[in-house]
RNA sequence: GCCGCCGUAGCUCAGCCUGGUGGAGCGCUGCCCUGGUAAGGCAGAGGUCCCGGGUUCAAUUCCCGGCGGCGGCUCCA
C-alpha cells in the first residue's frame, strides 16, 4: 500500500519545505520502513519545534507538489559524519537545498498528492545527540491514500489494549504500577487454556514440568553472571543482611536440577520445562500493553544436551512452532524467522560456534523454513533462531526463541560422565514456543481481531430466551451445556432481544443460542455465530456433540456451526 | 531512560487558549415495555477535574515538579 519511492520523494520535498520554513532546522536524512517514512532534522537552535509545524508542513508539501515546482538532482553519497551515522546516505539538492536519503532508495518522479506527518518526536542514534524526528506516510494516489486511513482505522480497532479492556480480559492500574498486568476473571481463563496448549506440547516434546522460587540470593545471579551483566533490570532487595533478587530469567534453577546429582551421556537429553514468571525492569518508554511488560510469564524450557543432539531439539521445537501458527491461522506473512550467528564477543570455542550455528541451519534447512540469517546477531554465549509476529500497526515482535547456550555450562561447571567414563560439558538450550504468555496472547487477539476461537473464548456461548416465559427453557439448555463443560451464560434482563445479541456480540462470544416458544416447544435451538450464520431447529445434543468437539479439537473455526449449515 | 503529546464520571471524550469549583454519549441503578435476531422509553445515582507545589482575592483552567498513558528512539519474551 505504501510505496517506499514515495515515500523517499516525500521525505527529500518535507526536508526542503521545513528547513525553509524554521531555518534552524537543518536536514539530516529519511529512511523508508514499511510503515512509513522518518525525516529527522538537525535542530541547529538547540529549540523544538512547534507541533503547528506538522500541519503546516504538509500544506506546503502538497502545495508546492500540486504547483509542479520541485526539481529533484541526484548530488552523490554522503560524507558527512553525523548524517552517515544514520545509515548511508545519499545527497539530493531539492530545489536547489540539501537534502539527504537513505541509499537504496530512489525518490518517485510522480508528485506526491496527500501527506500525513504523524508525530513529531526524537531519535538518537547515539548517546548524546538528539534529532528531530517527523515520522509520516505520503502517496501519489488520494485512493491509495483513501485506502491507507481505512486500514489504519482498522488497526486501531484490533488494538489488545483497547480489546483486552473492552472484553475486560485485563488491565493496567497506575497504583500497581506501570507494565504490571492484572488478569480479570476472563482473561484468566485465556490465560489457563494457552498455558493448558503449552502444558500439552511440553508433554509431546519430552519435558518435565518444574517449578521455582521467585526470587534467589544475589549468590547465586553472580554465578549465573545476571548480577553483573542485568542487574540494572533485576529487582533487588535486603532482607535480614541477605540480598535476594527476583529472576529475570528461569534457567538458574534448572541448572540447579540438572546439577543435584550425577548426570550420565545416556540421561542426555534432559528437558526441563517451567511457566516460569519473571520481572525484568525494562524502562518506562519500553513498556507497551502486554507487548511489553515488566512482570510476565514465560513458557520456558531448557534442554541440557550434547553437542549432537541440538540439531534434533531444534527441529522438534520448530514443528511445533509452525503447529501453532497453523492452530491460530497466523499468516507467513506475519511471521519472520532469523538466524543469529556469533558477535564478535563471544565465548566457547569457535568449533562449538560452528557447530551448534550449523545444527540450526540444518534443522531450519531440513524443515523447509524459510529464515533470513543475521550475521554477528547472536548473544554472547550462543547462536539463536527466532520467530517474530507482526502487531495490527506492523510491529514486529519477538515470540518463539531457540538459543543454544555454552556459558551457563561453563558457569556453572556442568558436566555429564561420557560413554568412556570422561566429564564432558553438555551445551544448554534455551527455548520459549509462545514466548510468552502475554506478548502471545496479545498477538491473538490483534491476529484475530479479539474474536478468539472457541476453545479460548472465556465465554463460550450465551444463552437468549426471546421471552420471560421461556426463561427456564433457556436455563435448562445453559445448564447442559454447563454440564458438559462448556463455558456459557444465560441473558435473562430486561432488555430487548436485539439489545442483548447486540452486547453477546460485543462481547466476541463466539455461539448465541436463542430460543422462544417454537424451541421449548419442539426442545431445539437457534444457534448464532459470528458473521450472522443461524442454523434454526437445531436438536441441543447434536449441537453439543459438535461444540464439544470444536472445543477438544481447538479449532479455528466453528465447526459446529458449520455442519448444520 | 531520551524527545514530543496527553491525563476531566466505570468507558470514550467536550470544557481549559480568554481563571469565578463541570457537561455529553455509553455503562450502572430504578420504573415502564415481554420483545423472533446488531442500541425500546422515562427517571436517577455517580467527579479530590492524576498528585504536590507556585502565581492569584479565586486554579479543572496559567507556571513548575512528580506519577501515569500514548507516539517515536534505544532495548527485548
Amino acid at each position: 500500500m505504501l510505496r517506499p519511492e514515495v515515500l523517499a520523494r516525500a521525505g527529500l520535498v518535507l526536508q526542503y519545505v521545513v528547513s525553509k520554513e524554521v531555518g534552524w532546522l537543518r536536514p539530516a536524512g529519511c529512511s523508508v520502513a514499511e510503515d512509513g517514512f522518518k525525516c529527522d532534522f538537525i535542530s541547529l537552535s538547540g529549540r523544538w519545534p512547534e507541533e503547528g509545524l506538522i500541519r503546516d508542513a504538509e500544506k506546503m508539501v502538497l502545495d508546492i507538489e500540486g504547483s509542479s515546482q520541485v526539481s529533484i538532482e541526484y548530488v552523490g553519497e554522503v560524507s558527512d559524519d553525523l548524517i552517515r551515522l544514520l545509515g548511508r546516505r545519499a545527497a539530493y539538492s531539492v530545489n536547489g537545498v540539501n537534502a539527504f536519503l537513505e541509499f537504496e532508495v530512489r525518490p518517485a518522479s510522480s508528485s506526491v498528492k496527500a501527506i500525513l506527518v504523524r508525530n513529531i518526536s526524537a531519535h538518537n542514534p547515539t548517546p548524546g545527540v538528539s534529532l528531530v524526528r517527523l515520522i509520516g506516510v505520503a502517496f501519489d494516489d488520494l485512493d491509495e491514500y483513501r485506502e491507507w486511513v481505512k486500514y489504519y482505522e482498522e488497526a486501531a480497532r484490533r488494538d489488545h489494549r483497547v480489546l483486552g479492556q473492552k472484553l475486560e480480559l485485563f488491565g493496567f492500574y497506575d497504583e500497581a504500577g506501570p507494565g504490571l498486568v492484572i488478569y480479570h476473571p476472563k482473561g484468566q481463563v485465556v490465560r489457563e487454556e494457552l498455558i493448558r496448549l503449552v502444558r500439552e506440547i511440553n508433554s509431546r516434546l519430552g519435558y518435565s514440568e518444574v517449578y521455582t522460587p521467585h526470587v534467589y540470593k544475589s549468590v547465586l545471579w553472580r554465578i549465573s553472571g545476571h548480577y553483573h551483566l542485568y542487574r540494572d533490570k533485576m529487582v533487588l532487595a535486603e532482607v535480614d543482611g541477605e540480598e535476594y533478587g527476583v529472576k529475570p530469567m528461569n534457567c538458574p534453577g534448572h541448572i540447579l536440577i540438572f546439577k543435584s546429582r550425577t548426570r550420565s551421556y545416556r540421561d542426555l537429553p534432559i528437558r526441563l520445562a517451567e511457566l516460569g514468571t519473571v520481572y525484568r525492569w525494562e524502562k518506562r518508554g519500553e513498556l507497551y500493553g502486554l507487548l511489553r511488560v515488566r512482570g510476565f510469564t514465560q513458557d520456558d524450557g531448557h534442554v541440557f544436551a550434547r553437542e549432537d543432539q541440538v540439531k534434533e531439539e531444534v527441529e522438534s521445537i520448530m514443528r511445533e512452532v509452525f503447529n501453532l501458527l497453523a492452530l491460530f491461522g497466523i499468516a507467513r506473512d506475519n511471521t519472520k524467522i532469523y538466524l543469529s550467528t556469533r558477535p564478535e564477543r563471544y565465548i566457547g570455542s569457535e568449533d562449538a560456534w560452528d557447530k551448534a550455528t550449523n545444527s540450526l541451519k540444518q534443522a531450519l534447512d531440513e524443515l523447509g523454513i524459510p529464515y533470513e540469517v543475521r550475521e554477528g546477531e547472536g548473544a554472547f554465549y550462543g547462536p539463536k533462531v527466532d520467530v517474530h509476529f507482526r502487531d495490527s500497526l506492523g510491529r514486529w515482535w519477538q515470540c518463539s526463541t531457540i538459543q543454544v547456550d555454552f556459558a551457563l555450562p561453563e558457569r556453572f561447571n556442568l558436566e555429564y560422565i561420557d560413554s568412556d567414563g570422561s566429564k564432558k560439558r553438555p551445551v544448554m538450550i534455551h527455548r520459549a514456543i509462545l514466548g510468552s504468555i502475554e506478548r502471545f496472547m496479545a498477538i491473538l487477539i490483534e491476529e484475530l481481531e479479539g474474536k478468539l476461537p472457541t476453545w479460548l473464548s472465556p465465554i463460550q456461548v450465551a444463552v437468549i430466551p426471546i421471552t420471560r416465559d421461556v426463561a427456564s427453557y433457556a436455563e435448562d439448555v445453559a445448564k447442559l451445556l454447563r454440564d458438559a463443560g462448556v463455558r456459557v451464560v444465560e441473558d435473562l434482563s430486561d432488555e430487548t432481544l436485539e439489545k442483548r445479541i447486540k452486547v453477546a456480540y460485543e462481547q466476541a462470544i463466539p455461539y448465541l443460542i436463542i430460543v422462544g416458544r417454537r424451541e421449548a416447544l419442539q426442545k431445539t435451538i437457534a444457534v448464532r455465530g459470528r458473521g450472522n450464520l443461524q442454523a434454526n431447529n437445531v436438536r441441543i445434543d447434536a449441537f453439543l456433540r459438535g461444540l464439544t468437539e470444536e472445543i477438544r479439537s481447538r479449532a479455528l473455526r466453528q465447526e459446529a456451526l458449520l455442519s448444520f449449515l
